[in-house]
DNA sequence: TCTGGGGTCCTAGGACCC
DNA sequence: TCTGGGGTCCTAGGACCC
């Protein structure tokens, strides 16, 4: 290997929801183990949350899908097995894989919840790749219970397609000079960024392998795509550059909470209440992270065809207090609802600047008053509970007071016993 | 009683300024 | 005889990821 070419692993849990809820159970004396069943972690459908967010190998083989409503899937498959998630407990399993890999580099950025890449450049063990990559593979199964692929190659474009192409539980190179062997055969969807409409476009022009996408003439993707264009035929190509990186992804940009509502909103009042239970959500993490924010937008899901649209607004001052938020909310809902039944409501936070030194308006004064409250409320909160303190307007309504997010550690009981 | 919830980035078009 | 052109900010929507 040339000496300035980095090493990159990407690291990736098989069926990770799924195998996190079947370690948990079988530490805590359950004797199936949902890996060997056709099983999937979903949903509720009766709060009409209903859809595969997991699914077993067993199930897969069923031709269930992650994303599909889980009556979809009884349909396929009547024997399956579903199990509610359980957020809490993944959070514990990505920080217990975080701490075991930091063992092998600290040039370690975390993907997603199940996915983390490596830059073991100069390591011990490094001059040996895939040895190296087995022995995090064995350690995590052994010290953790779940598996993991991992793709080892120069660059973590490079290193996730390599993950992908054996699992679970395995190893694979995917190192430049492997790639027309490798990744070209595969199916255009296959690769990193063509989504379904990139490939709708890619198919209609008859490109439909990562090869013929990597062969064909860079100005006539620039022409169709733009920006897009020359990103795909470089992915294609397995060119990407980016360094591995901790600060990349720790910098939030925006901060939202959504819900799909149980029973379809039809009426001003009750959209709003929704609106509050999830504001009060954002502000509290806003308020947290000790972050501020600009720009407020609501968003907005038709029960009907279940299309989407938002409305947002960008303010002077930034703000994180849950009532100036919820006023604002409020507003933007009311300009842009069109009266129809709705099924999802969200919100959105973003242009997030540290809360200092903030300079008020008059206007805005009334609303200091208003932080002191927040910020006593969160605190009761985070002591006894997210339902110690909630609005009067709450009690009667059948809504929860808080929805979405945050239960994280508050409310987990402690599972020593994973490690 | 049909499709969750958390993100990021890009683009087009309008408003407005010089 | 009156409409050029560039830049910035803002919003809505679309694309992608997990």
């Amino acid at each position: 290997m040339n000496s300035n070419e980095r090493l990159i692993l990407h690291i990736d849990v098989n069926s990770a929801f799924l195998s996190f809820e079947a370690v948990y159970r079988l530490q805590h004396g359950e004797t199936v183990d949902l890996r060997d069943i056709p099983s999937a972690v979903a949903g509720s459908q009766a709060t009409r949350h209903g859809i595969i967010l997991a699914k077993s190998i067993p199930a897969k083989k069923y031709g269930i899908k992650t994303g599909e409503p889980t009556w979809e899937a009884r349909q396929k498959c009547p024997q399956l097995v579903t199990v509610p998630p359980n957020y809490a407990l993944y959070m514990f399993c990505h920080n217990s894989l975080k701490e075991l890999l930091k063992n092998f580099s600290d040039r370690i950025q975390v993907f997603s919840v199940d996915e983390f890449f490596l830059d073991v450049t100069g390591m011990p063990g490094a001059d040996q790749p895939l040895e190296l990559a087995h022995i995090i593979r064995k350690r995590i199964k052994k010290k953790l219970g779940f598996t993991v692929s991992i793709g080892i190659s120069s660059n973590k474009l490079l290193a996730k397609m390599g993950s992908e192409l054996k699992k679970p539980d395995a190893v694979s190179t995917l190192f430049p000079p492997e790639i027309p062997g490798k990744m070209w055969p595969l199916p255009v969807e296959d690769l990193y960024m063509v989504g379904r409409a990139t490939s709708l476009k890619l198919r209609k022009m008859g490109i439909g392998t990562i090869g013929s996408l990597a062969n064909c003439d860079l100005e006539l993707l620039k022409y169709k795509f733009k920006s897009w264009g020359k990103l795909l035929w470089d992915y294609a190509n397995g060119i990407e550059s980016s360094a591995v990186s901790s600060s990349s992804r720790d910098t939030v940009k925006g901060i939202g909470n959504s819900t799909t509502v149980h029973f379809d909103v039809e009426d001003r009042r009750t959209a709003h209440q929704v609106l509050l239970s999830l504001v009060e959500t954002v502000g509290m993490r806003m308020r947290f992270s000790g972050l501020c924010c600009r720009v407020i937008a609501i968003s907005i899901r038709r029960a009907e065809d279940l299309t989407f649209y938002s409305h947002q607004l960008k303010i002077q001052t930034p703000i994180d207090s849950t009532t100036a938020i919820y006023e604002y909310c409020k507003r933007l809902f009311d300009e842009a609802w069109g009266g129809e039944p709705i099924r999802h409501l969200g919100v959105r936070v973003s242009d997030l600047s540290p809360a200092v030194h903030i300079q008020l308006s008059m206007f805005e004064k009334e609303w200091e008053k208003q932080k002191v409250i927040d910020r006593a409320v969160d605190q009761i909160r985070m002591k006894f509970g997210p339902g110690s303190v909630i609005r009067s307007n709450f009690l009667w309504s059948g809504l929860a007071p808080m929805e979405g997010g945050l239960s994280d550690d508050a409310s987990y009981p402690v599972m020593t016993s994973i490690l």
